[in-house]
DNA sequence: TAGATTGTTAATCGATTAACAATC
DNA sequence: TAGATTGTTAATCGATTAACAATC
């Protein structure tokens, strides 16, 4: 009965993952909750209650296998596989999003960028040729892609989620310094640095 | 009593007040905590507490003015003065983030950009001229600057905190796909666009 | 005035933490 | 075995929501 998962302990898996990839890379095998919350600043009961979710990973006394564990993980989220993303927008933060090799490195694939400005289209980022927006429909639906990221100006951003979401685009990464309307089954997550800086300076002086 | 609000009172002001820019912009002048929370998916409820712990900006049978809000909001958060950053890090992703207009149109205005390799000092990104790491102390010092952006490989991240630390920063936006230990009166926050991606995977299918 | 909406209190809900039996 | 650490239950803690008097 995954629907009974609370969507916070979802959220926390990938921070599990990564820090279980690097202490793979450091050359560890084996690591505890306590271990892997000293280094997260998260209790090790919430990481043994957070997993314990999904099953039982670890042995008692002995804590866990980090490439079994990093392997579960990785299946639970679906990200044992390679995925495809689709990018609308490639202007000066659309390009940087395309250029940026993290998302292949980490299985998310960009599989077309698309523009709506005519100037644009044909035009290449690195190996991308940009397409235009009036294609996105019959693309998307064609490659079956899910995935989305949206890199327009904020007052664009609405109108290209709709069209995305017609297309058949279930998770959306947003850009835009804009919240979405999107129906009930699509998931959006949001990239705003500014938003990050203006919650810590709160705190300063 | 500002140490009484909750974090996560806090993390929510920006995304209000981003709202009510937007609103801004769209050219009305008052709303109310229930426009606002359907726009943002929050309860009114939510919102209009929040706000109480900063005072009553709202009106019964009217709402809120919007100029007036954004006014108090921007004074609590801190973001109505200008604030330099540093930017440690100029290959890839800290040359994209050294050119992202956003910050600056928001206030944050990049001061310096440093990094460790001899080949990249001395040239440029933009206007920013690329300075030594081994340069970063007293510079931070002598400015006066408070926060940082870290952009470099996960492998260096945390000595460059450290660093960072020693100079005097107290807010870090970390790009690098690792979390930092740090004092507890320094403030990081993380973007890891993959990240996100991979809390919607599992949603997938 | 009547309708709308705030600010706030009390109730509910959910998440985190503490504790410990099980067991490697 | 003795020490360590899990998985899980119960207790605590904190955040969200509902409700409503106050009042514009």
């Amino acid at each position: 009965m995954p629907s009974s998962i609370p969507d916070i302990v979802i959220s926390r898996l990938p921070i599990y993952l990564r820090a279980l990839e690097r202490l793979s890379q450091e050359g560890h095998e084996v690591t505890s909750s306590h271990e892997l919350g000293k280094r997260l600043g998260i209790s090790s009961a919430q990481i043994r209650k957070d997993l314990s979710h999904f099953g039982g990973f670890g042995k008692q006394g002995t804590g866990y296998k980090i490439a079994f564990l990093r392997e579960q993980l990785r299946q639970v989220l679906k990200v044992e596989r390679e995925w495809e993303v689709a990018l609308v927008g490639a202007g000066d933060l659309g390009s940087a999003v395309a250029r940026y090799k993290g998302f292949a490195e980490r299985g998310f694939h960009i599989a077309c960028v698309f523009d709506s400005s005519p100037e644009k289209v044909g035009r290449s980022i690195d190996k991308f040729s940009i397409q235009s927006i009036d294609q996105l429909p019959s693309i998307i639906q064609e490659r079956g892609i899910r995935i989305a990221m949206i890199a327009v100006p904020a007052e664009h951003a609405q109108e290209v989620a709709n069209t995305l979401v017609g297309a058949g685009v279930k998770a959306i990464l947003n850009y835009a310094p804009i919240n979405l309307s999107v129906p009930d089954d699509v998931h959006v997550q949001y990239i705003d640095p500014v938003l990050h800086l203006q919650r810590m300076t709160y705190y300063l002086t």
